[in-house]
DNA sequence: CTGAAAGCGCTTACAG
DNA sequence: CTGAAAGCGCTTACAG
């Protein structure tokens, strides 16, 4: 009922050669003449003959296939990331399949695994939150070259591209100095997280540096760091004897619910309190007044980590273990801009 | 460097059997007597075993991976259905291979047969805007089952998954009359497409099943249903001497860059303009006020889809082409609630 | 109940 | 310059 693919078998017979002749002068060998290399490419074209690159890449040991793993795909970042994988994959003749982990730490081993089995060439993966032991993934690294990006772990010897976290956080907190806020709070992450470390550490110095005290009382942690935490932490900030000037949130989300939660009492945007997110999603400029916030270049970083995993694999004895850091970039919009 | 697979040979090596009796014991075939299999299972658990799904697939002609195309993964709406589609065929045993089309004809037709090279069981996709002539798709359907998501077409044979759009927007328009509207424009789109076509039959059906007749000067068609265009069609629609008092954009973030524009001249929504999107974007609870719009449950055609594509895969001499209609929820908001 | 052999579609060292 | 043969890791009809 539907169609064989036809096979250098075919072309061969008809040609009335050999299955090594054919394929050698598809691939351009110089062992063969130049006659009979157009001979089987005119045939091959008409036929409309494509290599069966299963078969190809079962000989050769190479799938030309590349597993991603992520958290959650429907994240706005997550899915700029993968774009730039695509595209970057597709320009160097690669494939990719795609596995969520939902957060989940077994549900994340078992992919891998899969993708192992499928004999995919390197793996590509964001390592999700819950990942307390990495031995599993250890693993999984002997087999196959594996380059995480985003979320990074140095619990794991591989390469990983990510996010200027800490520098970018700096920059936004000295921003909202240099606007002449000087009371910063921040929402952050309540259990270990890479990224939630990272702009906290970068907060934290951008304090230090311009000789601004710490105070504990607004520093805040959440389990997730969304929309709806975002108001209730906006909630207990102005609850405090002495208010804030500025609130940073680590992701926009928490950022808009903060903002809302600000126009419902009335205060004023960024005068009275100026608010920074950290991503540039879609509804960063839908929230009125729009939101300043950290552009995160997913499709670059997608790009950039296809490329290191492609040297990986075509490189397989000079492994390096590199951190590559790709540059958010501060967007100034309403939420701080001309604070005074 | 890199770890080796441990391959049926060395299981049958190691206990002194054949590569088939191991085979087929992992296999549990009924010749197999209970005391070898157990021999064979535990040694291969022990040495942590893991069949190649690449062999098997080549041997077998049967690869359990899916192939999908769509045009832009990071739309929301695009994402959500890989999700669904994701964890569907993972569930039953496949693997997903994602590509994008970019809306370019040319990309989506070499993705396809990319797909094809790599043996894909199946293929899921979304066909892109451009697409006019379908020949070279056709040959595709030629040679494994296809089955069309989102964006349908009658020029495919193949079993399709949709949303049912014109219910939906008849839905959409019912409702604007109910809350006393009489005059509502919609802005779609202007070269053909499905979802366009279909939204806008509801459109019309709403009108005429409610005696309201048809102004073509309400009637709005731009090339891309993006934000710019929606307050740039809005700003057309307030210069109109008779103004819409509803304006139902095909587009959330056509409605939304509506609501904007609408804001800048102090108009009332939904008092003195209501309106409404399609397709619950995450914005469109961001916006005020909040958008109301046609909820389209992502994860669930997706899901739906890969049902039918697997059954088809299993079922290759009963394929049928159904066209599944998946019902989108009307989620109504501020941006029409309480018009009056 | 078990094994030897063929074959899936390719590539490649070896031979001529 | 071309071909015969082996082999990638599996499955399965055939034989015993």
């Amino acid at each position: 009922m539907k169609k064989e693919n036809i096979s250098l078998k075919q072309l061969a017979k008809t040609l009335n050669l050999s299955v090594s002749t054919v394929s050698r002068a598809l691939n351009d060998h110089p062992d063969i003449s130049e006659a009979t290399k157009q001979k089987v490419k005119t045939l091959a074209t008409k036929l409309n003959y494509t290599p069966n690159l299963f078969a190809k890449g079962f000989r050769q040991k190479k799938t030309n296939i590349i597993g991603v793993v992520v958290p959650n795909i429907t994240h706005y970042f997550t899915s700029t990331i993968l774009k730039g994988i695509l595209e970057e994959a597709t320009l160097k003749g690669y494939k990719v399949i795609i596995s969520e982990s939902n957060n989940d730490a077994e549900k994340q081993i078992e992919m891998l695994n899969t993708m192992l089995q499928f004999n995919v060439d390197g793996i590509l993966m964001s390592i999700s939150k819950v990942t307390r032991k990495v031995d599993r993934i250890l693993k999984v690294i002997d087999r196959v070259p594996v380059i995480l990006f985003d979320k990074a772990s140095n619990k794991i010897p591989c390469s990983q591209v990510v996010i200027n976290e800490e520098e970018a956080a700096y920059n936004a907190i000295e921003h909202l100095i240099n606007i002449g806020k000087t009371r910063i709070a921040i929402i952050k992450e309540n259990e270990y997280s890479y990224n939630s470390e990272r702009r906290f550490s970068g907060y934290l110095r951008a304090l230090k540096e311009h000789n601004i005290e710490v105070d504990e009382k607004i520093i805040i942690s959440v389990d997730d760091i969304s929309l709806r935490q975002g108001k209730r932490m906006a909630n207990l900030l102005l609850s405090l004897k002495t208010r804030p000037d500025a609130i940073f949130a680590i992701t926009d989300s928490a950022a808009i619910g903060v903002i809302q939660t600000l126009k419902k009492f009335n205060i004023k945007i960024p005068k009275d309190i100026a608010v920074i997110g950290f991503s540039n999603s879609l509804s960063s400029t839908i929230i009125e007044p729009m939101l300043t916030t950290i552009d995160q270049p997913g499709e670059k970083i997608g790009a950039t980590a296809v490329k290191y995993l492609i040297e990986d694999i075509e490189n397989p004895n000079e492994l390096t273990n590199k951190t590559i850091e790709i540059k958010g970039n501060l967007i100034i919009r309403d939420s701080t801009f001309k604070a005074y």
